[in-house]
DNA sequence: AAGAAAATAT
DNA sequence: AATATTTTCT
């Protein structure tokens, strides 16, 4: 059957942890053999045919599946001893999907009996030869969705993972499914806080560096033990300095990926991969809103210019070695980003390495320009190109 | 029961 | 190697 029957209990807590996982869409739901027929079974095995698994598993009742369809995972509990399967119910708000792809994989298998080889101390991990880890929950968008949105209702604050459990309202999930991933959830959002914070710090030391330079005019400039110009007992702006390099991964590869659709919100966009950084953050935000912590330098500098859909903002310092100190490259919602967009290495080789180049974080999800488009801005804008060797 | 840290699995 | 998820420990 299409549901998977993961069949023990958890002795401790006594909470259900057998459930069947049941894929919408999918067709011919109550006739196994057609499933079956569908099922891959080489994918199945991937993975678990490194022989010392292997010899553990019994199909009906070790064998652990998850059945991940593209884009609902239900979850339903199972009487100890029912073998039926329950259907699920809808997902309720993002249907209205013909999902014309039937399974799109399946990720799960195997509970591993992983002791044997240790010396045990009779941790619960070198279990009996039944050591079956419980099933692996697909946090799929949807289901993250559905915990973001708990999770919000109850205020960051309040939001514990029983409450969550309460209001999800998903079968099958545990506490401790929710606290494990609220704990990931909370790890991330804090190192996001964290880097708005910091980019934030920064922008306001530059702009108080901005003012102080912009008073003293031509004046002379004390160096600091560092050789370069300090103001207001600032760090001097150099590249040792540079607050955070938050280029994000996801953005240093992949040559192309599919521009997203230039002017919808990207945090709505449908299929994001765990791998995804707006699935963490898929809270719909204000349409046309900055994202906190986007590079919002002093709007006002004459050297912020907008080009390609993006901002891009050169802030050339007083004194000849620091000509060009700072560039700042960003989108917004209004500023869909570019076709492409150049690796960080890249873009530091080409501006060369004299130059401090703190990169501030773009919104999630989206691009910074490319690489040529900087380029020619900056030879637009007459800046010269700094030889690594003045700095 | 909540959280953090450690352990596993992919 | 890095992540995602589970398990253990406080």
């Amino acid at each position: 059957m299409l549901a998977v029957r993961i069949c023990n209990k958890d002795e401790e807590q006594g909470e259900v942890d057998s459930f069947s996982i049941a894929a919408e869409g999918f067709p011919d739901f109550d006739d196994d053999t057609h499933l079956l027929d569908s099922i891959n079974f080489d994918d199945l095995f991937v993975g678990i045919n490194d022989g010392d698994v292997l010899p553990d598993l019994e199909m009906d009742h070790e064998l652990l599946a998850q059945f991940s369809v593209n884009n609902s995972v239900s979850f339903e509990q199972f009487d100890d001893n029912s073998k039926s399967v329950n259907k699920d119910e809808g997902e309720e708000e993002g249907k209205a999907h013909g999902d014309q792809e039937i399974v799109s994989k399946i990720e799960e298998l195997a509970a591993k009996s992983k002791n044997g080889d240790k010396i045990n101390k009779s941790s619960p991990q070198s279990k009996n030869s039944q050591g079956k880890r419980k099933v692996k929950v697909d946090w799929t968008p949807e289901l993250h969705r559905r915990f973001v949105q708990a999770v919000e209702q109850l205020g960051v604050d309040k939001a514990v993972p029983s409450r969550i459990l309460e209001l999800m309202g998903i079968e099958g999930l545990t506490r401790h499914n929710i606290a494990s991933h609220l704990q990931k959830y909370r790890s991330h959002r804090k190192h996001l806080l964290a880097r708005e914070a910091e980019a934030a710090s920064w922008s306001q030391r530059r702009q108080m560096y901005d003012r102080a330079a912009a008073v003293n005019g031509g004046g002379k400039r004390e160096l600091s033990s560092w050789g370069a110009p300090t103001t207001m007992g600032f760090p001097p702006m150099h590249p040792h300095f540079r607050p955070l390099n938050v280029w994000p991964k996801y953005l240093q590869h992949s040559p192309s990926p599919p521009p997203p659709p230039a002017l919808s919100w990207p945090y709505a966009a449908a299929p994001p991969p765990t791998h995804d950084p707006s699935y963490w953050h898929h809270h719909q935000r204000v349409p046309n809103a900055l994202t906190p912590g986007t590079p919002c330098f002093p709007h006002s500098l004459p050297t912020n210019t907008r080009f390609g859909g993006a901002m891009f903002s050169v802030i050339p310092l007083p004194h000849p070695p620091y000509k060009l100190d700072l560039i700042t490259v960003g989108c917004s919602p209004s500023h869909p980003p570019l076709d492409s967009y150049p690796s960080k290495e890249s873009i530091d080789s080409a501006i060369g390495d004299a130059l401090a180049k703190p990169w501030l974080p773009l919104p999630l999800g989206l691009k910074p320009p490319s690489l040529d488009s900087v380029k020619v801005e900056l030879q637009r804008q007459g800046i010269p190109r700094i030889p690594p060797s003045c700095a």
